[in-house]
RNA sequence: GGCCCGUUCGUCUAGGGGUUAGGACGUUAGAUUUUCAUUCUAGAAACACGGGUUCGAUUCCCGUACGGGCUACCA
């Protein structure tokens, strides 16, 4: 029988959850769900100097915003691997280093920093089988001063000794075997001097004990996995040892190399979901969220970018992800990203937006601006200029016009196109249109053409020039339509306006 | 430097021993809206290079180049 797969999401505390770590986290949350499995939130705080305030809360919040909700962990509720964050299971970390320790697979080194720095200039290599010879250490120290030392208190870390010559395979469901020779590997540090174990040790006991299946990570892990496969071997768990599948990176749209914070300042565009502001310097980044982007049309982005379907869909909602995702269509190489495509997929995501919610968030704006409107027209403006928009925060500024009478007029139009013939058109159709009993968009287009053609003046001459008449402004909605929607009463009287303030 | 991963239009990508190498974003032109946006139509635009294997390679293999990641008592 096959175990239920559980995945997990495990970032660290020192900040704000990069888009890279979303998108880790959003695969995720498409395999799991794919799988009818659990998606986990761990928080791997096992590094206290970089532990940063709010940043937990921060990928709790962002997460949620996102709509990818872990099932079980930090935020969301435990299940019967709780705690979840890894600085309260300090505890239990200890033992699996002793047992390695006793199995001979790791020893105590009692190295200072300086002699650490004095041994990598000396042999320019890492603590290996070579040069752990050399160093302060139970393999190389009589075993009563090893004894000594503990006794005494002094500090030591436990490193994993790797063995001289082995060949260690990894699987990945994304990249095949990868073949690494443990020559190549160093002793890594597994349980330091503070008493907190590192990623590595954590990271491998927590994954065995919270039963995770499948290891989905960025690729910057790659280098480590065989020291992981390793201690599994050691540890005696290898036939529970999850599968790994390491991500492709998210890289910088110009230039190369990853995906930075700086590059997004750069750029201008967000590198992270919400807003965050440093709790230290009081720096702010900015966030997808208060820039007004949709979350679902942000994680159709994230999804395929170093994913795809096979097929020539590309707007997916989160269910639809969960039923398209497969770990093998995830691609190989990095992906650059694509602030352009980004803006893209949020103006699809806004025309998928009914007219009433979007007339939600305009009436948010018209009430703060002291502007009531019913919620019927609110809708019908909303209808009329969402297709020029690719965020629903342009609203107020492309409509306006339909809640407040212009008070001024684009200088340039009124320059161009206001003068005689003009002036004469425009107070021949004021009455026209008053005399209409019927306003609408059928109605006026033919009313005003015909009054233009009795002058003998060309319709289309005068068209944005009334446009400018009656909102201030060059451009908008279909012209007959706006002038529908505003009402003959609006129209008549703005148009009188305007010719009188013009003459 | 060492190790590992990668390489199809500018970008995200499909494809795969014989294809007019497909789509999307962006871009260019035209049409529509006498504006803008939208929409429609058309266009430019790619298999990194060199060797093999093969009747045939962009596809498979090897090398080179280039890019990326890692190389901490950070994750």
């Amino acid at each position: 029988m096959t175990p239920k797969v559980r995945v997990r999401f495990a970032p660290s505390p020192t900040g704000a959850l990069h888009m890279g770590g979303v998108r880790t986290a959003l695969y995720n949350y498409l395999f799991a769900k794919k799988h009818g499995g659990d998606f986990i939130l761990r928080i791997e705080d096992t590094d206290q100097n970089r532990f940063v305030s709010g940043a937990e809360a921060y990928i709790i919040e962002s997460l949620k915003w996102c709509g990818i909700e872990p099932n079980e962990g930090i935020g969301f509720g435990d299940g019967v691997h709780a705690p979840y964050r890894q600085s309260e299971r300090k505890a239990m970390y200890k033992q699996y280093a002793m047992q390695l320790l006793d199995a001979g697979y790791a020893y105590y080194a009692f190295d200072t920093t300086e002699e650490l720095d004095a041994m990598r200039d000396r042999f320019n290599a890492p603590y290996n089988y070579v040069t752990r010879e050399a160093m302060k250490n139970s393999l190389t120290l009589p075993e009563e001063d090893t004894q000594k030392r503990l006794l005494a208190g002094e500090p030591y870390v436990i490193r994993i000794k790797i063995p001289r010559k082995e060949e260690v395979r990894v699987t990945d469901l994304i990249r095949g075997n990868v073949l690494f020779h443990s020559a190549q590997l160093d002793d890594k540090v597994l349980f330091k001097s503070d008493g907190m174990p590192t990623y590595h040790l954590a990271n491998v006991v927590d994954d065995y004990l919270m039963k995770i299946t499948h290891v989905i990570r960025g690729e910057e892990w790659l280098p480590s996995a065989p020291l992981h496969v390793l201690l599994y071997k050691y540890l005696g768990w290898e036939s529970v040892m999850p599968q790994f599948a390491h991500l492709p990176l998210l890289l910088k749209p110009d230039g190369n190399g990853k995906l930075s914070k700086r590059d997004g300042d750069r750029l201008g565009f967000p590198v992270f979901p919400l807003e965050w502001k440093d709790p230290i310097t009081g720096e702010i980044s900015s966030g997808y969220r208060e820039k007004g982007y949709y979350p679902d049309g942000f994680i159709n982005m994230l999804a395929l970018l170093g994913w795809n379907p096979g097929t020539s869909q590309e707007i997916f909602s989160l269910p639809e992800l969960v039923e398209a995702f497969s770990i093998e269509r995830i691609s190989k190489s990095g992906a650059k990203f694509d602030a352009a495509k980004t803006k893209w997929f949020n103006q699809q995501y806004l025309r998928m937006r009914s007219d009433a919610e979007l007339a939600t968030e305009l009436t948010a704006v018209l009430t703060e601006k002291g502007i009531t409107a019913t919620p019927q027209f609110t809708e019908r403006v909303c209808h009329l200029v969402k297709e020029k928009l690719h965020f629903a925060n342009e609203l107020w500024e492309n409509s306006h016009f339909f809640f407040e009478a212009p008070k001024a007029y684009d200088e340039e139009v009124i320059k161009k196109r206001w003068n005689e013939e003009s002036k004469a058109f425009m107070q021949k159709v004021i009455p026209v249109f008053e005399a209409l009993t019927d306003f609408t968009a059928a109605s006026t287009e033919p009313a005003f053409k015909a009054t233009a053609e009795s002058l003998g003046i060309n319709p289309g001459s005068q068209m944005q020039l009334f446009r400018v008449l009656v909102s201030g402004v060059g451009g908008g909605p279909v012209l007959f339509e706006m002038v529908a929607l505003l009402g003959k009463t609006e129209i008549t009287e703005r148009l009188k306006k305007a010719v009188h303030s013009l003459l």
